[in-house]
DNA sequence: CTGTTAGCGCATTCAG
DNA sequence: CTGAATGCGCTAACAG
């Protein structure tokens, strides 16, 4: 219904052949400034829309990048998807989003469907877990970036280029904070054992602790969902089990909200009693009360790097096409000074 | 280069026409269950795949839908963009996501582009502003369903889907709230002058007003930017001008938020000194300290209704295709009580 | 139940 | 500078 009119019609209209038309509407050299005139106008007046869907099937490219996240609804994720889709538009690529609803099986299921979309790219962020299939469903896309996400080996990592956050690092640097302003007894509700994200903080926790001679207590370190929902839980028993700790770091902003109110609950003063430090800097993190002294992610820029080193590599512009590592960076608020 | 094996490869390893191929792909009738098992067994062998772009061309359908928001990291809109993307994968759609980054003119730019695409319909989520060439370029997609969103003439509508919220009914309800608690100075902070939802709840705060006899004052009605920063800066001249003010009414709870912090400011408790109620219930709001009284309005609920609507009038279920209009609910919390 | 013919709308050859 | 042929990969409409 809605391209019922081709390039045909107006090549007839104006009195030339498909080929000028065609050229006049892809910019391209070899039409007289006169005819293109002419041809552009017949194009307004006949309102002709060119059919991507035509022209996708002989260039073999749909100007489309797919991208794929756990949860759109998810500030972190909007945050990516936003950066994304300003680089996009401006290199002329349309964004295909899938919402893989927090479903690993859901993110094959939607590679599936790029492919047959003919996406020139994928885009991957962040799924919670590594789902085994995923590798052979990624191998068949021409060109994957992963987003803050690595496979445990390197070796498949080199088929992929990525952009990540430095967790490691971000772990460290919240850690430093709190012995730095005289905590010696620091727990971690440290989130999803299945999330990368989650192992590097771990270890750059653990670093910054062994690097300040602090003894390292396993039990001080609890997994815990990461949503406001799991992280006051996890903080009412942690809080209870080790009434010792006095600085409490948080796998995320959101288990760091949860902590805040168990420890409202619980009768511990943020940040006097009790310092909690969060991860990511989401918007909300600063509206809270209070305000949550976090480590910044920079969600938009991570989309938008991700999306230009895809094009990039898409351009064939080899020297480019380098992965990126980003290292977050200290946020102090009030919820620990 | 991803979709090098056609049907024709498969065709000919399983020697069989094309057409055999094809209807076992697309499960269709009149092929025996032995060869159709056999074809499906080159295909997994073959890795083949089904190019989406040829199919379209002849089927005249791409199976996506266009999605323009003014902001995704917005999560009002990231939470209708959740509910498009559940209903659009349960009902085998994809959908293309276009930020329109709070500008007008590329709105129609990506509208454009959506055209381009041959997506089989748009959903267009409330644009702030009113741009006028915008029914023209909407008037090219086949089916267009606006998401909390209406034009001024009702003949203009007419030509659209759309599933709105009944905002003149959520400003009465907070409105009404207020004055049952015993406020009778009620002041509003009513966002953008330019969008549609800020008159209506306008519009639900006047009705409330006069009909509890109260007088309806101009100056209490202030226009704002609908963000955090907005919010303060109003609630700032706000309380300053008009301290007999008891009662605050709020576009949208960043407005609110910011308003918290203003009366923080100024020395007035939240809602000791002063009741405010927020707009939305965003999931900031909760989580906010006092956290937000405000209208609940089913963002997801929307997406999902939305994009149904949209994909029922695809199908031609003129039955289904009627517009809805949601009612908002109230949500006391602590900011209001 | 299966195969053949034709063409979707366009861009890439190659000739003028 | 312009145009005529050819085919991208697939399905609809017919034949057998």
């Amino acid at each position: 219904m809605s391209s019922r009119i081709t390039i045909a019609d107006v090549a007839q209209a104006a009195g030339v052949s498909l080929m000028t038309v065609s050229r006049v509407v892809n910019n391209k050299e070899g039409v007289s400034e006169e005819t293109r005139h002419l041809v552009s106008q017949v194009i307004d007046q006949l309102g002709y829309s060119p059919s991507g869907i035509a022209r996708s099937l002989v260039t073999r490219r749909t100007g489309t990048l797919g991208l794929i996240v756990p949860d759109i609804a998810n500030p972190y994720f909007s945050g990516i998807a936003h950066g994304v889709a300003e680089i996009a538009y401006a290199q002329g690529f349309s964004v295909l989003l899938c919402d893989a609803e927090e479903n690993p099986q859901r993110e094959l299921s939607l590679l599936r469907v790029l492919e047959e979309k003919q996406v020139d790219g994928v885009l991957l962020a962040a799924p919670r877990q590594n789902t085994p299939d995923l590798l052979p469903f990624l191998a068949r896309h021409t060109y994957v970036v992963l987003i803050n996400r690595l496979f445990d080996s390197d070796i498949e990592n080199g088929s992929f280029g990525y952009v990540i956050n430095n967790d490691e690092i971000g772990g460290e640097i919240i850690t430093q904070f709190l012995i730095g302003r005289g905590h010696n007894q620091i727990g971690f509700l440290s989130g999803p054992t299945t999330s990368y994200g989650s192992k590097q903080r771990v270890h750059g926790y653990k670093a910054a602790m062994r690097e300040a001679s602090l003894h390292i207590r396993p039990q001080w370190i609890l997994p815990c969902h990461p949503t406001v929902a799991g992280g006051k839980e996890a903080a009412r028993i942690f809080l209870q089990q080790h009434p010792e700790v006095t600085g409490l770091l948080c796998f995320n902003d959101m288990v760091a909200i949860g902590a805040l109110q168990a420890s409202l609950e619980v009768g511990r003063s943020v940040p006097q009693d009790l310092a909690i430090v969060g991860y990511d800097d989401i918007p909300m993190a600063a509206l809270v009360t209070p305000a949550l002294t976090t480590c910044r992610v920079a969600f938009e820029e991570m989309g938008r790097l991700a999306t230009q080193l895809l094009i990039d590599h898409l351009n064939n512009c080899e020297e480019a096409c380098n992965n990126i590592i980003l290292t977050p960076e200290l946020v102090i608020r009030a919820s620990a000074v």
